[in-house]
DNA sequence: TATTGTTATACTCTATAACTATA
DNA sequence: TATAGTTATAGAGTATAACAATA
């Protein structure tokens, strides 16, 4: 191989774990026809009925215009609703076919976290959420 | 605010702080001139001189075909040469000017780094870097 | 046969600016 | 004035397929 410096930087790590668990992530979701932020603003929204957009986008970081095609695709699958709210807003709402997919999502996730969560050793297992946590916000 | 679950999920964390902390390397790079991919490839022809693009595309997993228009722009920026190893293969070196921003490249990111491991309390500190190559390797 | 370097292409994610309409 | 939704656009990262030349 050759010299690599770079795995002991966390930072570098931290990308490298994302980018892999992302990637892995994103594989098994393909199979209910989700993307990651599909599935995120699906649970937000089965927490949050008549939620909207905009509000989801800040607690996803999702910037308003990206909001845009991701919610039509939603739609378009017929997995959510957008009901007036007044004159400017529309609140988020699940159909039927949304719930159900939506809770085919979050099984799956809560499948895979506790996999994630399985690969690391018990002695690390409870410090690392709160690293993360304190690296992003 | 909202109910949001997300948080609380390692995978989602993990992604966030990726993101976050990518970010704001890449802001601090941009004063380099130089992407993230730049720097990791320079600190690897610094740590392997002679190696090929093949080889860095391997390590830092950049195909191939994407480690093309990377070294042109390194290549056109004058940090890199290409010297002819056999007929099909070519070794990457840095030029003088490559090696001062390597340098500078390094530095920048080692005290990058610093101020990630200073955020993260330091009972969980010694946790982190094992934990992600957990889920990285 | 496998590998190196390359071209071409396409998709996703992300970011910004600007606009309309409404609160 | 600030916010919601939208359009258009551009940059960056990533993925695949295919090809020529060489090991």
């Amino acid at each position: 191989m050759m010299r690599d410096p770079l795995p002991s930087f966390p930072g570098y790590a931290l990308r490298r774990a994302a980018n892999a668990t992302a990637a892995e992530l994103a594989g098994r979701l393909a199979e209910l026809e989700l993307r990651q932020s599909d599935a995120s603003v699906l649970i937000l929204i089965s927490e949050n009925p008549g939620v909207t957009a905009s509000a989801i986008g800040r607690s996803l970081d999702i910037q308003r215009a990206n909001m845009v095609p991701l919610l039509k695709r939603l739609e378009d699958a017929g997995l959510i609703d957008r009901v007036p709210i007044d004159g400017k807003s529309r609140g988020l709402e699940l159909t039927q076919a949304g719930r159900e997919r939506t809770a085919a999502a979050r099984a799956l996730v809560e499948t895979f976290e506790a996999e994630l969560i399985a690969r690391v050793a018990p002695e690390h297992r409870p410090h690392l959420l709160p690293a993360l946590e304190a690296l992003w916000r």
